[in-house]
DNA sequence: TACAATTAATTCGTATGCTACTTATTAGCC
DNA sequence: GGCTAATAAGTAGCATACGAATTAATTGTA
């Protein structure tokens, strides 16, 4: 038995149970959700990523990242530096200490991936990502 | 294509989108989710239903639903009654404003569910939902 | 060129989440 | 009955999210 009206709800369990495993299991590296994925993302980004575009792309406002920026520097993760072309903009850098540890999340994210995921086909997996796609979408614009 | 490791990313950012779409309608009724999540919790547990109990049901720790509660209870969201079979404890009431405002909570999540599942067929969606329901259970298990 | 509008980063105040700890009360065991 | 465990709520301190306002620099226009 199936009821839409338990989607939405469902959704953002499930959401929140996957979150809290890597939660879990990243905290030993001194890690929070937040923070590896400003890893991941300056990672991507490139020496030339200011932070705008960095909230941007992990879809979090400008005084959010401050205050994670703040505290990551503070830590040793990061360090931000003075934009060479605009400056009012700052880019963001990778640590040695950072760089070392990005290997071992993108592992164990991985791993974890591989644990929820066993036993799925990759055609049911494709499909509920479709459905996913497309309610992000309609959601994005409304 | 598809790539099974962008699910877990899909999952998050879906969830978030969607969460944001009801934040922002049900923001100009003066609730956030975490308020209007307690009302709906509340007004299903009925009269009996003390903190401890409300908490698990929301899946949040005790200490952030006493915050919760302080600041819904100061502004005539919510009371608070000792129980009167256990002195350590506390049930949770809807006040005359919050029973009126259940209403418009409730049609308005029924509006945006319609809004971003229109055009999928229920197999589709039931699909999706057993998918994320295995995630979800593993993941809380693990 | 000068002035207005925009942009990037920041600060401030608040909400929401956590863990660790405290206090009051209850339950359980000898 | 009395001591110890467990339990419910709350407090303290921190992380992470937001919007509004501020500051410094850049862009666009008259």
């Amino acid at each position: 038995m199936f009821d839409p009206e338990q989607l939405g709800v469902l959704l953002a369990e499930t959401s929140r149970a996957w979150r809290g495993c890597l939660d879990q299991r990243l905290k030993p590296l001194g890690l929070s959700q937040a923070k590896w994925q400003v890893l991941i993302h300056v990672s991507r980004g490139g020496d030339k990523m200011i932070q705008k575009e960095l909230a941007e792309r992990m879809g979090i406002e400008g005084p959010t990242l401050v205050g994670l920026l703040d505290r990551m520097t503070r830590d040793g993760w990061l360090q931000r530096h003075e934009s060479s072309e605009d400056r009012r903009s700052k880019t963001v850098h990778l640590t040695e200490k950072s760089t070392e540890i990005l290997r071992q999340i993108k592992s164990v994210a991985a791993h974890l991936r591989r644990e929820l995921l066993t036993g799925m086909s990759l055609e049911e997996l494709r499909q509920c990502a479709q459905v996913l796609e497309r309610i992000k979408e309609r959601a994005e614009i409304l």
